[in-house]
RNA sequence: GGGCUCGUAGUCUAGUGGUUAUGAUACCGCCCUUACAAGGCGGUGGUCACCGGUUCAAAUCCGGUCGGGCCCA
């Protein structure tokens, strides 16, 4: 049997070391926006199942004569990398200079990548390797700052002092995209709020309290609404006021807003245009009365122990309640208010709906997501976070004057945090500048993708990719994020097709998680069932469609290795090793057998083309197993060996056998390259090769008159099977009933596949044996 | 709480109005046959989640119920 490892390793080198894959314009393109992974994390079955069903698509265009670009990247850029390089090196920022713990990010990432590569690499990717970019490279750093740079000229991006999230644990201002909801156990306070009755799940907030909420419907407040009462301990007078969006249900009825509890009290701050009291900053309270600098925790313990001396609480109740999480550290976040730089992008929803309308979504329904997403926005894109190894804003700042100062385009990319350079204030001349020590959001320079793999082959006159493959769990945000760049920049679609792939699940349905300990790794696929049948396995779903991993799954793509591997070796052997000479079929098997083989082309690359991969598989699959294997080539043991059929039974053998490796190359690269060149020994990869086209001509009608002896054949080997018999053994004496005239045409084939003697036939309307 | 999505043999899955519901896997029986036992041939196995409606006709369309999953609050 075929050394799959071996194999595998050869056809990797080849397809490298010859550039077998890399992008040459031509008149039809296609290009791939490629989602770059991550270097902080390892390369899981989740991975190992979605790229490949990039890969079929790049693989069948290139074979359809498309010039295709399929880059490579890595995102080795902002806080998830920090926090990687943190655990590997045991530094932080506190115990590093700032230019070193950048270096030693780029140490760290640049080595992970080297793993990670290969893991990748050794799926089969038809992806330009040898040509990939780093999402935190000088080159995307400097287009990430001239495309910030071209937001600020349109005045797009702004730098605000406004209400902003932030996550005490990672210190740092995030956006919308990095929240995620999370049920904790917590304490509701009933405070008896001078008269009025108010419940808080955030007591330490008392004294940012700037009003009183309730529901203008609720009969027991109205009589409160415009009044002004004292707030406890604090002793100072807020009003009463009333919004339809209080619950009514909730605790007392009665709310009071603090700047910020919150998401609701930013709202409702906006909304009715409130002072602010801000006494919550990085997860500690300084309320200037009776909590000096305490953590939140303490805080709370101090005002709530407080309240109760003075008579203020009414009860404390154990409830489960919904609260905004960081997703990356799960740290509940807070709301500040501090200087940050913004993108605007609530004012054009309406566009970003329709830029969302022109991208063929796949599957459809998936354009839902965008759009809820898109019409829920409530804040502006926030892009600058306070971190330290990401793309830096080109931006300093006058300290005398305030103006904002901006880096000119040739002098990108630039690190004012390091940059020596001198600069005076263009308003005041003034020599005081400081730069700014933000740095940028890691979506805003994802979110460029397109524009990053164009610019680094300079082809950048062909923008609008055709298609970005990516999970749905990034729609929010990187989906997201791309297609407002490109609206913002270029006033085009990024991509003319987005394809969403599903999640892989363990065989029970159970996501895969360390804590479980399901967790299977793609290493341990590849080395067991070899990359094909990972990639075959891949195909046996439908688009966006999640998957479990089930071993029998991988083994049918086992099989299918070894059945191509095995019916290449019968036609090498009846042939004795001779490439047969070139034929016309005359004879109805061979026709028979290339009508099937049209139509399973022209059926296989109509599923190609609207990205059915699982059902194409499947066409082909039933051609090769069914049609080819069973049928064909058991007839063709006999009618090979008869001198005056012999080499068009056999060319016909080898060319249909050309076509099946060819079209099950995009999705089992490696053992379709290996065969193929048996083959053709001096031909150049199978990728190259155009794919089987659709022959009308090709089309004979000896195809019906085939398929009814086949039916025949079914019948004798049923009765065999019946007969506890071998399918070689002799069968003496039978009378076959059916079609007469078909049958004697065609006797020489049942005779002599069926290892039939003497036979007898009568012509009937119904087809069956008798065996005496 | 809102939205999306799914529910078909033990398991996984195809099937968007029309014969007897697809295939894989598992299971059972037979066959080592001049490629392949990780193979071939044959077979068992289904109230298409439930209720109601539209229709000559529903797994399929509509409404509801129940149950899973995901996304967003």
């Amino acid at each position: 049997m075929i050394d799959t490892k071996a194999m595998e390793d050869k056809w990797k080198k080849y397809w490298f070391n010859n550039d077998t894959f890399k992008f040459k314009k031509g008149i039809k393109n296609y290009t791939i926006d490629t989602p770059p992974p991550t270097v902080s994390g390892k390369m899981h079955v989740g991975h190992a199942f979605s790229y490949p069903q990039q890969d079929f698509i790049a693989r069948y265009k290139r074979m359809k004569g498309y010039n295709v670009l399929y880059p490579w990247g890595f995102d080795d850029n902002g806080l998830p990398t920090e926090r990687f390089v943190e655990k590997e090196r045991r530094v932080t920022i506190d115990n590093t200079p700032l230019k070193d713990y950048i270096k030693i990010c780029k140490e760290v990432s640049k080595e992970a990548e080297k793993d990670l590569y290969k893991a990748w690499y050794d799926t089969g990717l038809s992806a330009d390797f040898k040509n990939y970019i780093d999402t935190s490279s000088d080159f995307s750093i400097k287009i990430s700052q001239e495309l910030f740079l071209d937001l600020v000229e349109k005045k797009r991006a702004y730098r605000d002092e406004a209400p902003y999230v932030t996550c005490p644990t990672c210190r740092t201002a995030i956006s919308q995209i990095d929240m995620k909801d999370a049920v904790i156990n917590t304490e509701l306070v009933y405070i008896n709020f001078n008269g009025v009755e108010i419940a808080t799940t955030r007591p330490e907030m008392l004294g940012a309290c700037v009003a009183i909420f309730v529901n203008p419907d609720d009969d027991r407040y109205r009589k409160f609404i415009g009044t002004e009462i004292n707030v406890p301990i604090y002793d100072y007078p807020v009003k009463v006021m009333a919004d339809n969006s209080i619950n009514m249900e909730f605790g007392t009825g009665a709310e009071m807003l603090c700047t910020f509890g919150d998401q609701h009290d930013l709202e409702l701050w906006r909304k009715y245009d409130l002072k602010a009291r801000i006494i919550l900053k990085n997860n500690r309270i300084n309320d200037g009365n009776i909590i000096e600098n305490l953590p939140i925790k303490d805080a709370r313990k101090k005002i709530v122990d407080e309240l109760i001396n003075r008579n203020y609480v009414i009860k404390i109740e154990k409830i489960k309640h919904s609260v905004n999480t960081h997703e990356r550290c799960g740290t509940p976040i807070e709301i500040g208010i501090s200087k940050q730089w913004y993108i605007k992008d609530l004012d054009i929803k309406n566009e970003l709906i329709d830029f969302g309308n022109r991208i063929e979504w796949i599957p459809e329904h998936m354009k839902t997501r965008y759009n809820n997403w898109v019409t829920g926005l409530k804040w502006d894109w926030c892009i600058s976070r306070q971190r330290y190894f990401g793309v830096p804003f080109p931006v300093w700042y006058c300290n005398d004057c305030g103006e904002i100062l901006f880096a000119e385009k040739e002098e990108l990319p630039v690190d004012p945090r390091l940059d020596e350079r001198k600069r005076k204030c263009e308003k005041c001349e003034s020599e005081n500048i400081v730069p700014e020590t933000d740095v940028m959001d890691t979506w805003a320079t994802s979110s460029l993708s397109p524009t990053l793999y164009l610019k680094h082959i300079g082809e950048m006159d062909i923008y609008t990719m055709d298609a970005r493959f990516q999970g749905h769990d990034i729609i929010t945000s990187w989906a997201f994020t791309t297609i407002l760049r490109s609206y913002l920049h270029y006033g085009e679609i990024p991509w003319k097709k987005i394809v969403i792939s599903g999640n892989v699940y363990d065989p029970f349905g159970q996501k895969m998680s360390k804590s479980k300990g399901n967790i299977v790794e793609p290493r341990v696929i590849i080395d067991n069932y070899g990359a094909d049948a990972l990639r075959y396995w891949a195909s046996t779903t439908m688009q966006g469609e999640n998957i479990k991993l089930r071993e029998q799954d991988l083994m049918r793509g086992r099989k299918t290795i070894i059945k191509l591997e095995n019916s290449l070796k019968l036609i090498m052997l009846l042939a004795n090793n001779k490439k047969p000479e070139k034929a016309q079929p005359s004879f109805p098997v061979n026709r028979w057998i290339i009508t099937k083989m049209e139509k399973t082309i022209k059926e296989v690359t109509e599923y190609m083309e609207s990205n059915e991969i699982m059902k194409a598989r499947i066409v082909l699959d039933k051609f090769f197993w069914n049609q080819y294997c069973d049928n064909y080539l058991e007839i063709i043991k006999n009618e090979a060996s008869k001198e005056d059929r012999r080499n068009e039974t056999l060319f016909t053998a080898f060319s249909v056998m050309e076509n099946i490796l060819k079209m099950y190359s995009p999705i089992m690269p490696f053992i379709t390259e290996e065969l193929y060149h048996e083959i053709n020994p001096s031909s150049g990869s199978i990728g190259l090769e155009p794919y089987p086209e659709f022959d009308m001509k090709m089309m004979y009608e000896e195809e019906d008159e085939i398929d009814y002896i086949i039916g025949i054949i079914d019948i004798i080997r049923n009765l065999k099977s019946k007969m506890k018999l071998s399918m070689a053994a002799p069968l003496e004496n039978i009378k076959i009933h059916g079609n007469s005239k078909l049958i004697n045409k065609y006797d020489y084939i049942l005779t002599g596949m069926m290892h039939i003697k003497g036979i007898e036939i009568i012509n009937s309307d119904e087809d069956y044996i008798e065996n005496q």
